[in-house]
DNA sequence: AATAGTCATACGTTATTGCATATTGTCCGT
DNA sequence: ACGGACAATATGCAATAACGTATGACTATT
């Protein structure tokens, strides 16, 4: 996505996009939140003891992204088929 | 935990910390991830698709915060406790 | 009452943010 | 291949807000 349309969508202004991209700055978190948001991710805290599982999870969603959705017993078990 | 605690832990001044928690600055995302992290939560960008198997794993992980940790599959398959 | 611990606020500094503009990059037609 | 037009990204500068330091208010404990 160009920056002018994650401009346009996000109510940021381009330039302030290019200087975040770049690492030039360190945005205030509404700025990165809805950059985040903009771009279909959403900005979560996860508690220290669940990170392990979590892991597992992102692994299984980025592997199969432009696949069919996964089941979420598929997601941990992983090798069974089963359709929805 | 105190603010001055968590001042000396993240090393953002504790007056600073006030106005973050009584909301009245929008922190940057270098500051709010110090926090969040001293407090033991890991700041991360869940894909939009992944949000409901998400929100399922964290309901089970503060529900049973002081229990032992369950494992994976407890966390999906469980009791027989999932709905929304 | 004094002390120690807590959180809140005022003020100066420094950085992000917003706007305008410049620079770079890409795709065509000649 | 060259130049023009248009899209995309980068940069300069002023304004605004977060940040850092110091200090004050409030409560509880001795």
């Amino acid at each position: 996505m160009s920056q002018r349309t994650l401009s346009s969508r996000t109510g940021l202004p381009q330039g302030h996009i290019s200087r975040i991209e770049s690492g030039a700055v360190d945005p205030r978190l509404s700025s990165a939140t809805k950059i985040a948001r903009t771009l279909g991710f959403e900005p979560m805290l996860i508690p220290r003891r669940a990170l392990p599982v979590e892991l597992g999870i992102l692994r299984e969603f980025d592997s199969g992204a432009t696949e069919r959705r996964p089941s979420a017993i598929e997601l941990l078990v992983g090798d069974g088929e089963q359709d929805e």
